[in-house]
DNA sequence: CGAATAGTGTCTTTTAGACACTATAAG
DNA sequence: CTTATAGTGTCTAAAAGACACTATTCG
C-alpha cells in the first residue's frame, strides 16, 4: 500500500501548470493519500417499514445520549471499511430486528455539512420492507428503546387506535384529490401504539425529512414495481386482499376491490411475477385463492 | 493509526451476547470520534448531460493515469469537510465545465468494496442538465481530455454523424414496444464526435453502469417532472418544438407533434409551470409561440 | 337466514396513440 | 408554386375509476 501511496504522490507533482482539465486529474490523484486528508464519517440509516394490522409502520429508536437524547431516531450505524453500505444496511437491519433476507433499497444520501452537530456524518439510507411477524426488537425485556410508530401524511386520519380498519371515512373508493405533478403536501404523522402522536420535530436529526422522503418514495412505486411483495408474511402464499391491504396501508385510503384485483392480474399475473396456487380454508366468509411471487 | 485499529478489534471482542438495541447505541456512540475509525473517501460524481444538435449528450473526462489510464471517465472530485456533496457537485461543474446554476439531481451512491482499485471509495452520484450553449471546458487548445459523448442505448440506431435528424427509421412516432415493467433490455452506447462508438468495457471504474443508471432515469422522469427545462438554451424563451427535441433526445425516438403539444399543454401551462410570450420571428416556416418557464 | 369475506361485470371518463389535416412564413 | 416549420382536429384503443352485482363460507 505504501508504495502506491508514494507512485500518487509523485504523479502530483509532475503534472502542474496545466488546463483546469488536467488539474482536475492531478488533485483527484493527490487526494487519493487516505491518510492526506480528513474524511467525513459514513453511515447507513434504516427505514425499516412493516405492515401490521392493516397499516403501515416504521421502526425507531430512542436516543439514549445527546444530542437529541430521548428522541426517536431512525436507527443506523457506522460503515466498516470492508462491506458495501448495502452490506452495513443488511447487518444493521440483522443486529436490530433479527431479520435476514429482506427487500432492501438505497433511498437517498444525506451530506448537510451540520446535519449531525458532532462530527460530518455522511449517512446513506435504505429503505427495508420486511413482514411484521418477522420482527424480533427486544419486545419487553427493556422498556422500549425501539418501537413501531404508525406512519402517514398529514390530514389523512385521526385515529390511531390499533386493531381498526384502515380509514374511519372514505370508503368509498380510490377518489383522493390529484394534486399538482408531486402533490402529497401535508405534513408527516407517525403515532405511537399508544395513540400517542409524534410531531415532526421530536424526531432526531433531519430524520423527520428523510421519513417523508421514504414514504413518498414508497406511494410513487407500489404501483409498478414488486415494493409491496416485501411485506407479505408468506411471499410463497397471499391472498389478492391481502396483498391489497399491503397498498392500501402504503398510500393511505382505501382501494376499489375490482380495480385493484384487474390491475394486478394485468400487471403481474399476466407477466408471470405471480401466480396463482390453490384455495385456502377461510375461517370466517368465502376462501380465498392463494397467490405466490415467481422467481 | 495501528494501536487504533488495535483498540477496536478488543472492543469488537468485548461487545458481544448484549441485548441489540443498547449495543446500537453504545457501538453508535464509540465510532463518533472521527480519528477513532479510517474513514472511506467520499466523492461526488458528475453525470453532466446536455441536448446538443438534438441529440443527447455526456461529459467524459480522459485519465492521465492509471488505473484505467487512457480510458473514459465520469469526471468527479472529493468532497470538502465544509461543502455538503450538492456543493461539492456544483462547484466541480463550475470548475469543469463554467456553468453556474444548474439543475442537480442525486442519482445514486455507490459504495462497493471493490470499485476503486486503490483505496475505499464512496461516490454520491449527481446528474446534472445544462444548456449546451453554456458549456465551457477547455475547448481547442489541449488535445481533448474531456469531451461530449452521444448517449443511447443499444439497439436503436447506429447513425453517429452530428447534425443529423434523431432518428433514422421510426419516423412514424412513438411506437416503441413497451417491455415488462421496468424494460429497456439493451446496452449502453455511447458515441464520440468523429462518430466512433466506445465500447462499454472502455470506460473506467464502474462508470458505464452509473452512466446507464442515469439514462434510465432520465427516460423515466422526463414525462412527469421539470427535468427537461433544465436543458433548454433560454428557459425564459423557447418554443414548444424545442422542447420536444429535448424529450426526443433523452428518449432516444420522435415523438408525435400533436400528442406531445396536447399533454405538455395539459400538465405544465394548464398547471401554470410556463406559460406563452409572443410570436417569435422565423428563419424558415411558420413563426413559433415562444413559452417561458414560470417560478 | 345474516354477516363476512371473495370475486365478477359493466358503464363512464380519462388518457394515449395514430394520423390527417390546416396555417404561416421564405424564396 | 415548393419547402419548411408550426399548429389543430379527430378517430380509436387502452387504462382508470365508480359501483352494483354474484359467490361461498360460518354459525
Amino acid at each position: 500500500m505504501a508504495e502506491i501511496k508514494d507512485a500518487l504522490n509523485r504523479y502530483a507533482g509532475a503534472e502542474n501548470a496545466e488546463g483546469s482539465v488536467l488539474r482536475e486529474e492531478e488533485q483527484f490523484l493527490r487526494d487519493y493519500d487516505p491518510s492526506a486528508f480528513e474524511h467525513p464519517s459514513v453511515t447507513v440509516d434504516i427505514l425499516l417499514f412493516t405492515v401490521e394490522e392493516r397499516q403501515l409502520k416504521v421502526l425507531l429508536v430512542r436516543r439514549a445520549t445527546p444530542p437529541f437524547k430521548g428522541r426517536w431516531a431512525i436507527p443506523g450505524g457506522f460503515l466498516r471499511m470492508e462491506e458495501s453500505a448495502e452490506e452495513a444496511a443488511a447487518r444493521r437491519i440483522r443486529e436490530e430486528a433479527g431479520v435476514e433476507g429482506v427487500h432492501l433499497e438505497q433511498l437517498y444520501t444525506f451530506s448537510a455539512v451540520d446535519r449531525d452537530p458532532r462530527t460530518r456524518v455522511i449517512s446513506i439510507a435504505y429503505l427495508a420492507t420486511v413482514p411484521a411477524g418477522q420482527l424480533r426488537f427486544g419486545a419487553g425485556e427493556e422498556t422500549a428503546e425501539a418501537a413501531l410508530f404508525r406512519v402517514g401524511i398529514g390530514e389523512d386520519s385521526g385515529e390511531g387506535a390499533p386493531g381498526e380498519e384502515v380509514s374511519g371515512g372514505d370508503v368509498s373508493g380510490e377518489n383522493v384529490s390529484r394534486e399538482g405533478v408531486s402533490g402529497e403536501a401535508g405534513r408527516l404523522l407517525l403515532t405511537a401504539a399508544d395513540g400517542t402522536v409524534l410531531p415532526p420535530e421530536e424526531i432526531a436529526f433531519d430524520h423527520a425529512e428523510i421519513l417523508l422522503t421514504a414514504l413518498q418514495r414508497m406511494r410513487g412505486k407500489i404501483g409498478y414495481t414488486d415494493l409491496a411483495f416485501g411485506f407479505l408474511e408468506d411471499p410463497q402464499s397471499f391472498t389478492l386482499a391481502e396483498l391489497r391491504y399491503v397498498h392500501e396501508a402504503i398510500l393511505g385510503h382505501k382501494l376499489d376491490v375490482g380495480n385493484f384485483r384487474r390491475t394486478i392480474k394485468r400487471d403481474y399475473e399476466a407477466a408471470g411475477r405471480i401466480g396463482e396456487t390453490e384455495i385456502g380454508r377461510g375461517e370466517v366468509g368465502r376462501p380465498a385463492m392463494q397467490y405466490r411471487v415467481i422467481h
